[in-house]
DNA sequence: ATCCCGAGGG
DNA sequence: CCCTCTGGAT
């Protein structure tokens, strides 16, 4: 397993390399990023930042999103991709939000979670992008490099992830870690073709060290 | 463990 | 053609 200080020296090489990460998705309020963030599981932010706009402004307040016809959201989505959940959570999530908090988006990880169609990686984005709490969210990049770097066994979860990154990173660096993480999974270390030949981090990467040694062959 | 699920890249 | 994309619910 890499160590801890190498683990932090790693995130550091990775925000040299991508100094302009932060979120992609666009939006305005709370509410409008919870939804940008709802739609971009299994989503490119490319996709999700297409179809905002027009749904921001068909249902810019919870009240709105709460009264829509399910069919109506879907047509506004359906680009997207698993758009039939995605409309039903996006309604049943505002409908929530009127009853259960005075029609405001919590700001507290417990709140969020139990709104349907947020998990824990949504809640924590929400958490440090929207409200400046300190969140580390761990999506499919941040688990597939802590992976490839061995900063956690091949069998570690999401939430044992999170645990391992918060632990060793500190508390101020944990949003700009995730995003940093994100381009650095984007543009460097992707799932399919990772540049390794390229890559800052070859020295401490074991994985990086077998895929450079295999494509010599 | 499986399903959802369109768009874009290689 | 096949794989992946800032997951969540069952």
């Amino acid at each position: 397993m890499l160590s801890k200080e190498k683990t932090i020296w790693a995130v550091h090489q990775m925000m040299l390399e991508f100094p302009e990460a932060m979120g992609a998705l666009h939006s305005d309020t709370p509410f409008h990023l919870l939804i940008a963030v709802m739609l971009s599981a299994q989503a490119t932010d490319v996709s999700v930042n297409k179809v905002t706009p027009k749904l921001f402004a068909r249902f810019p307040e919870p009240k709105d999103l709460a009264a829509a016809e399910i069919p109506e959201i879907e047509a506004y989505i359906r680009s997207i991709g698993l758009y039939h959940n995605k409309a039903k959570h996006l309604k049943a999530c505002a409908q929530k939000i009127l009853s259960d908090f005075d029609g405001v988006v919590p700001n507290n990880r417990a709140g969020l979670v139990s709104l349907p169609g947020v998990g824990r990686k949504t809640a924590n984005v929400v958490l440090g992008d929207a409200f400046n709490v300190p969140a580390f969210a761990v999506d499919t990049h941040v688990q597939r490099i802590a992976k490839r770097l061995q900063i956690v066994k091949q069998s570690a979860s999401v939430v044992e992830v999170e645990q391992v990154m918060t632990k060793r990173l500190p508390e101020n660096e944990w949003v700009k870690s995730h995003h940093t993480l994100i381009f650095f999974g984007r543009y460097q270390c992707m799932a399919r073709n990772p540049k390794c030949p390229t890559c800052p981090l070859l020295e401490i990467c074991a994985e990086g060290q077998k895929r450079t040694k295999k494509t010599a062959e």
